[in-house]
RNA sequence: CGGGGAGUAGCGCAGCCUGGUAGCGCAUCUGCUUUGGGAGCAGAGGGUCGCAGGUUCGAAUCCUGUCUCCCCGACCA
């Protein structure tokens, strides 16, 4: 993509209303902008990154067994008044009426219409178990949206939702979703914290919510410092015994870390850091095919009511939370997986031809190796070009100038280590190429 | 929902107390000079001062109402 011809509204300035890092530095890359209380629209550098970070998650959702499907963000009251949740849920559901005065709603999730998906579709045992999610748009009227993207009233979801036929089962597919957000997380560069959720209304349940570690984090953690050295690697291969490890380390919500007695973790151990929740999963068991009335019939001729799990990731959250975990004083540094292009092509005098032929070339070069490339082809001074390039965080920098190209060499600049280098524009393609 | 703050050009702000033809910086446009880390000079365009009502000869400024946005707290993915 030609910068010239592209649409990056990239400012200097801070607009006021910018408090935390992420949100002043989405705001300054072009990422976003604001258009309500909460909701914000996502020009095309942003855009990039959400879809790059959607893709990840579709994948270890695909890699899981579970299966995309899209439902309406629209739903009707109905649907909400069968499981009795039309009533239980507060003023953070917004609601609506058509034009014939029937009561509508922004979805805040799915576990109604996904039941009754699968229950008006599935009758046999035979059918499960099976996991469905989607990745859509969700609202939720918060009292105080604020810290950007990250806290939200319409926010980018993917959630999941598992149907087995007893709670073995449903154990089954809680860990092979638990497995799944540990391999999406390492993918996308996070370091997160599995945190034993506190029981809900009904006793019993299993749940666990992902924290990435960051001083901005909306809650209060305290956890096993051996939680830390487990190692990307590891969580990329993670099975059922990398859970029981993990699940085994201490960690906790400050609220419930306070009525921990005796805390088992030594002293010199125990960490008390912020954390972002970014997932969180729950195993429910038949609390929705029970109030929606769904059973299938059982290989002996019975029926049973499914066991049933529900599993989200915050993906839009996620854009703000990398950067709140990566970045630095010029701004944005992205994770290679999520970041918008990979290679900013600058070329330092657009005004000099030999200079401009030369990148024009190279930028055809990485084009047709399938390199996305953002290439600053502007007439510019060349501060403000790496200034641009700086705030919007690509992980290379490849800079053409005329001084260098007279000795045979360009300049290849890593974003996250800072450390420019000099090489020959053979090996600097083939290093970009790899 | 309680408490606090703010709406004036795309962004950041001054002007308001003490009414009298709306300003500054950045950004944008034009010209010239520049060009290896956010250039310099000269010029230009752009605002019904959130909205409505009131007071007044006259309102960005005073009064009333209203909408919106932000912060702290409580709440929540």
């Amino acid at each position: 993509m030609r910068l010239s011809r592209y649409f990056l509204p990239v400012t200097k300035e801070t607009p006021a209303d910018a408090q935390i890092v992420s949100h002043k530095l989405m705001l300054r890359a072009g990422l976003v902008r604001q258009t309500a209380a909460g909701i914000y629209a996502w020009l095309p550098l942003g855009l990039r990154v959400l879809k790059k970070i959607e893709q990840v998650v579709r994948e270890e959702q695909n890699r899981a067994g579970a299966i995309e499907l899209l439902m309406p963000t629209i739903q009707s009251a109905d649907l909400w008044r069968q499981s009795g949740r039309y009533d239980a849920y507060g003023p953070e559901m917004l609601r609506i009426k058509d034009r014939h005065d029937r009561d509508m709603l922004f979805g805040p999730t799915n576990e109604e219409m996904i039941t009754a998906i699968f229950r008006d579709a599935v009758k046999s045992y035979r059918d499960l178990p099976r996991t469905l999610y989607h990745i859509q748009w969700k609202f939720r009227d918060e009292v105080r949206p604020r810290f950007g993207v990250m806290r939200g009233r319409e926010f980018l979801m993917k959630d999941a939702y598992s149907f087995d036929l007893d709670e073995d089962g449903l154990k089954a597919s809680y860990e092979a979703m638990f497995v799944a957000y540990l391999r999406t997380f390492a993918r996308l560069g996070l370091q997160a914290v599995p945190v034993r959720a506190p029981s809900g209304p009904i006793g019993g349940d299993l749940s666990h919510e992902f924290h990435i570690l960051a001083d901005t984090g909306e809650s209060a953690l305290f956890y096993d410092s051996a939680i830390e050295e487990v190692t990307r690697e590891e969580l990329l291969s993670a099975d059922a015994s990398t859970i029981a490890r993990l699940t085994g380390l201490y960690a906790m919500e400050e609220e419930e870390h306070a009525k921990v007695a005796d805390c088992p973790v030594p002293q010199e151990r125990l960490r008390s850091r912020r954390g972002i929740e970014v997932g969180h999963i729950f195993a429910f068991g038949t609390k929705y095919s029970a109030s929606m009335g769904m059973t299938v019939q059982t290989a002996d001729g019975g029926t049973v009511q499914p066991q049933m799990g529900s599993y989200g990731i915050g993906v839009s959250r996620l854009v703000g939370a990398i950067i709140e975990a990566s970045h630095d004083e010029n701004g944005i540094v992205w994770p290679e997986s999520v970041a918008p292009f990979r290679v900013g092509l600058i070329n330092m005098r657009a005004d000099d031809p030999s200079c401009t032929s030369a990148s024009d070339e190279i930028y055809a070069m990485l084009e047709n190796a399938g390199v996305e490339t953002l290439y600053d082809d502007r007439d510019e001074r060349g501060g403000a070009k790496f200034a641009t390039m700086d705030v919007i965080g690509l992980p290379w920098q490849l800079i053409l100038g005329p001084k260098g190209l007279a000795k045979g060499v360009v300049e290849l600049k890593n974003r996250a280590s800072g450390e420019p280098e000099e090489l020959s524009v053979e090996s600097a393609l083939s290093r970009l190429t790899a």
